[in-house]
DNA sequence: GGTAGTCTTTCCAGTAACTGGAAGGTCAAG
DNA sequence: CTTGACCTTCCAGTTACTGGAAAGACTACC
């Protein structure tokens, strides 16, 4: 599959895939007349690249988690304590986002949304919700 | 309160606090002596940001979330449309990590820890949890 | 009052992660 | 065999920081 078709399956530009093989995050082979070449697996790894990188994880901690992803040859014990960090992270990520979500929740049920300009929720979001 | 202390309520580093001034988010208070001066609201609005970064809302989404919160004399219709689509999109990226939390999750309950490189889950990672 | 150490300021340069555009090769349809 | 949509590389620009220099300000101790 080329590149136009994994972009579409991964949600990631043309543009973006290509970078990420300049910095080595992916291999695809190559047909023979030059143009770049994608499996599934391929496609599953920009998938979970442009999954991961949209929740805020950086590039390189994509590379590790991509590294989890596929190097069976790793050992479990590695494996295992990055992918507990990261499940830590991931805990706080979802946490902090229900947090937002309440707050805007909040803004939409109490807001009218006619011409009164008034959102009482407004002045307290600041202190609720502390949490880290 | 000035930028060291702003810094460490908010989780940012003072050089990005003053990017953010720079482009427009936030306008503390000078001190005589030509120092930022924050306020507990300005503490808020700098913890907001940096959690809404860190979920992987850009810096423009942020300056809209950052309208809705303190700006209370917008039209209220404006403020509901706004935060319903950023719901939209809180309620996509939960999910998203929920599946990433389940697969880093088989991950660690799976693999052993010890010598056997052999993670089952990472060649079925792919295929799961599909969705948009 | 001096001075060491830790702030703070501005400014300018560098990095990370894309993003756009030019110049040109490839391919499938008509 | 040309037209249009795709692909290639390369290079420049943008976004969102990040580091470091040079200089002013504050605290504390002698």
């Amino acid at each position: 599959m080329n590149i136009g078709n994994a972009s579409d399956k991964s949600g990631l530009p043309a543009k973006t895939i290509r970078y990420y093989e300049d910095i080595g995050l992916l291999k695809p082979d190559r047909a023979d007349n030059g143009y770049r070449d994608y499996s599934m697996s391929d496609v599953h790894k920009l998938r979970f690249l442009q999954r991961s990188r949209g929740l805020g994880f950086s590039v390189e901690e994509c590379r590790q988690l991509l590294a989890l992803y596929g190097d069976k040859s790793r050992a479990s014990a590695d494996v295992k304590s990055i992918a507990q960090s990261k499940l830590q992270e991931i805990e706080r990520k979802i946490i902090e986002l229900r947090e937002l979500q309440l707050t805007l929740k909040h803004l939409v049920t109490h807001c009218h949304g006619d011409q009164r300009p008034d959102c009482p929720i407004l002045e307290s979001i600041s202190g609720t919700a502390g949490s880290s």
